[in-house]
RNA sequence: GUGGGUGUAGCUCAGUUUGGCAGAGCACCAGGUUGUGGCCCUGGUCGUCGCGGGUUCAAAUCCCGUCAUCCACCCCA
């Protein structure tokens, strides 16, 4: 691969033949489902003014500081490519004002973030969320939850796991920051060097350091709920209850953290085991934003779809890809015959059978090699004997069978061939699918 | 932003230690079969060795710089 530049900007790939066979798959079954529970689709622009993203994610986080692609338009104002959906969503629901409350709305897009590319991180990469505004009730969190299950079960992605935590009441803030400053002060210079700057920066992050040192002392500290209101540990209690009556299996992590700034109550995440570092395939949960005076509730979450096809791909691992139609390879011999065929093409195709033919045909062995290469499941051959006698030679490219037809007889053989048409196993239809290896 | 690995044919990679003709497998094209693909056999096409500079009689190989990519940290989906 020489370097040039025909390749796409750092971070940012071009998505083609196979792999988007089962983008699309994971998509349209997406799609179904969220109809299943009342959402529609929203499609926000891709730029929005920045502060529709630093006012609700927050100012301090990494994702508005050193992340988003900011820069000023020709008219001066300064725009940014969205890092992520809820707060384009949450500006459209506050435009609506009242008639906002209850709606369900989901997107699928790029988004961007300017980060250093890894496994499972892109610069441009694509999240399928969903947003349900208003309904501040533990039983739209849980709904929520139990629709993303759904989504992952439809895909067949066995080997979540799920956690979830509390991030209390905005009131709440101030007083779990103190206690857990009080808690740890003892420990303070064991900390690591990262977690002694985060005990003033947000102390919360310490929860989850992931050095051993840390993680002995967060072990110690007592739960985040032991700091909050009596409210936010009911709704979590709540919670818990409704996850439990719909048998939706989540682990309970008190030191499980969100960035974002918008959140409150309920916040979880969805992992896999087969993804490296970044291993977390969806983040979800309750937030509440500011946006233009008006204050905006809601519920929702975000997969990444990169994550989520390459758990798949591995959960998959041996199995055939998703398979693509297989034509019919029309094959012609002499000038005559390749403009029949070119006319055969189309009725083909009106009629819904996929075919092809070599644009510039060349000997028949290399028109069957192409046939061959197309992965078509049958060829028609004609030549000037064929054309002058009106028969089609077919030939099933499996076992190599020719026989010759009229054209009735060859449009009744192809339409019934596609009615038990070759899917690869891997493309099971079943609520079920394969994915256990 | 920080640290490490890797850039050689369309793809996967040898070759770099110790400088000496640019390689293999797969793919592609053609022939073996004048109108029959896959398997097999034979032949063929495809290279700014990421890019720029330096050392040398000679550089894919050594030195300096640079870009890209992968992985990890930070953080997130």
């Amino acid at each position: 691969m020489s370097s040039g530049n025909l390749q796409p900007i750092q971070g940012m790939s071009d998505l083609s033949a196979p792999e988007i066979r089962l983008w699309q798959e994971i998509e349209g079954k997406a799609r179904r489902i969220l109809s299943l529970y009342g959402y529609e689709e929203i499609r926000t622009p891709v730029l929005e003014y920045t502060s529709v993203f630093t006012r609700s994610i927050g100012d301090a986080t990494d994702i508005v500081q050193k992340e988003m692609y900011t820069f000023e338009d020709r008219g001066g104002r300064q725009i940014s490519l969205r890092p992520e959906g809820t707060a384009s969503v949450m500006r459209y629901a506050a435009g609506l004002g009242p008639e906002a409350e209850g709606l369900r709305l989901y997107y699928i897009g790029p988004m961007f973030r300017c980060e250093r590319p890894q496994a499972g991180r892109k610069r441009q990469f694509h999240q399928l969320g969903s947003e349900m505004i208003g309904q501040a009730s533990p039983a739209a969190d849980v709904e929520t939850l139990a629709l993303q299950m759904h989504l992952l079960s439809s895909w067949g992605l066995e080997g979540c796991s799920v956690e979830i935590n509390t991030r209390g009441l905005p009131e709440d803030r101030q007083a779990v920051a103190e206690g857990l400053a009080a808690a740890l002060q003892p420990h303070r210079e064991a900390l690591c060097e990262d977690c002694r700057r985060r005990f003033d920066a947000n102390i919360l992050r310490i929860l989850d350091c992931k050095k051993d040192a840390c993680k002995k002392i967060a072990d110690g500290l007592p739960p985040v709920t032991d700091f909050m209101s009596e409210a936010s540990r009911q709704y979590l209690d709540e919670v818990k209850r409704l996850l439990d009556l719909l048998n939706i299996p989540v682990r309970l992590n008190p030191r499980l953290v969100r960035g974002l700034d918008y959140y409150v109550h309920t916040v979880w995440e969805i992992t896999h085991g087969a993804l490296g570092a970044q291993n977390a395939i969806a983040g979800g949960g309750r937030y509440r934003m500011e946006m233009d005076g008006r204050t905006i509730d809601g519920v929702g979450f975000a997969m990444g779809l990169e994550r989520v096809v390459s758990a798949l791909q591995a959960a998959l691992q041996g199995q055939a890809p998703v398979a693509g139609e297989r034509p019919v390879w029309l094959v012609s011999m002499g000038q005559k015959a390749f403009e029949e065929n070119m006319v055969l093409a189309q009725t083909l195709r009106l009629r819904g059978l996929s075919c092809g033919f070599n644009l510039t045909p060349g000997s028949m062995k290399s028109q069957m090699r192409a046939a061959n290469r197309a992965q078509a499941a049958q060829a028609i051959i004609r030549g000037d004997r064929e054309i002058e006698s009106g028969a089609f030679l077919l030939k099933n490219m499996a076992d190599g069978v020719q026989q010759e037809l009229d054209m009735p007889a060859l449009l009744n053989t192809l339409l019934d061939s596609r009615i038990d048409p070759a899917h690869t196993p891997a493309k099971a239809e079943t609520t079920n699918p394969a994915g256990s290896p």
